[in-house]
DNA sequence: ATGCGGCTGTAACACTATTTAACACAAAAT
DNA sequence: ATTTTGTGTTAAATAGTGTTACAGCCGCAT
């Protein structure tokens, strides 16, 4: 249950904000002000700070900055009515890490926070499609398409082309990925690889640039 | 100081964009529409494009496909709101790289670009081909071609004709070679090398320009 | 120049790793 | 209960690499 600190002047607007986050699951903190978001945020260090930029005592800028110096991690996203160059680069000078131009959807909004709240080794899930050659791969669906024609992977199928992927034109050795996707690297389970890499060129034979080459008593590399 | 072209059709977004990349050291050139992306495009030969999908006169998938023709190598990054499966995979069969779905947080997108960007994915991108006379050769796929004559070579065969390659009319040293290929120098890896030179000296018959020289009691030498 | 001993070139073969089709089997879906 | 799907197993064919043997070659000492 993720902690926001919510600094907006505009009543009206904050409660909406308040009440909608706290509906999505947040735990919401709200502060009218800049000096009562410090102390909020002192207080109750929250995981993302969202924060009005204009505001009458204590700007969202400066706001940003004190935070900063307290904590170097928290995401700010500044939201601001105002898109002149020199403030988006002021933000981010003062460490924000995203922007939202009023008047924003309340679904943006969230959409974004929990963009800024993913770490970011599980980022969108789209940034797991590969494309190979002529051909798209998405492991997570396992599925492998060309010229609109898609084909489903099974599960071992796709996890060994997802490593091909990633270590594309690289040598991808039988002992890792016998180890991570069969547990041991036995006899038999080699050959069943490589019953596997013969599948998988069959799936991508269509586009002759696509290539999964043996090394001898080492491995196989997907070039293309 | 990489340069990117940003094409989104929506202005607001679109300057937010540019004003930071731009504050995050890019060079940004902004279309705000498919045909004025391909124009900066052949302009400013950018170093990654960043597009919108859905944009009136022209879509992000035709401008991908457009500057495809023009440069295979470029990364090329779609921004959409749509977020079927469909339109990603159209997205990389056109030869895009990567998918950012709206909204997103303006780190995310820099992260992204910064990842596609690094040079793993340019050095491994386009494979080094090199020309033996009237040959061309590229390792990587390990091919070895003669007026569209295309000749498969094993893994050993490939280093060891890459490495007489990097050395062109230099002396290859048999020690060397024979430490980095097979791990130990002794008489009768020695042996197996010069079988491997007979062999490549087999393929490389058709052009009398090319030859491989033995230096006796040292190496070889590629010579054309 | 001649002959010697150690290199080198090459064919042929041996041996192991890989490729592939075909089938077996169990789990999941219908 | 039957079909489909995913994976494993086997065996035969093929390809990659190593080994050997023999023929020739090189440089050198005579």
């Amino acid at each position: 249950m993720p902690k926001v600190l919510l600094i907006e002047d505009e009543t009206a607007l904050g409660m909406i904000v308040k009440d909608s986050l706290t509906y999505r699951g947040f735990t919401v903190f709200y502060a009218e002000n800049g000096i009562a978001g410090l102390a909020q945020f002192a207080e109750h260090r929250p995981d993302i700070v969202v924060a009005d930029v204009m505001m009458p005592d204590m700007d969202g800028f400066t706001v940003a900055a004190k935070i900063r110096r307290q904590d170097s991690n928290v995401p700010i996203m500044f939201l601001t009515a105002r898109s002149q160059t020199a403030d988006v680069v002021k933000g981010f000078e003062l460490g924000g890490n995203d922007y939202l131009k009023k008047p924003f959807s309340l679904d943006e909004l969230i959409v974004r926070i929990e963009a800024l709240l993913r770490p970011r080794n599980t980022t969108n899930f789209s940034s797991e499609v590969f494309s190979i050659g002529k051909y798209a791969f998405d492991p997570a669906k396992q599925k492998l398409s060309l010229d609109g024609q898609e084909a489903s992977l099974s599960h071992r199928e796709a996890e060994l082309l997802r490593r091909l992927c990633q270590l594309r034109n690289q040598v991808l050795e039988k002992n890792t990925v016998l180890l991570e996707l069969w547990g041991d690297d036995s006899f038999f389970n080699g050959r069943s690889l490589d019953v596997f890499i013969t599948r998988l060129r069959r799936y991508l034979k269509d586009d002759p640039q696509v290539q999964i080459v043996n090394i001898r008593g080492i491995g196989y590399k997907l070039i293309f």
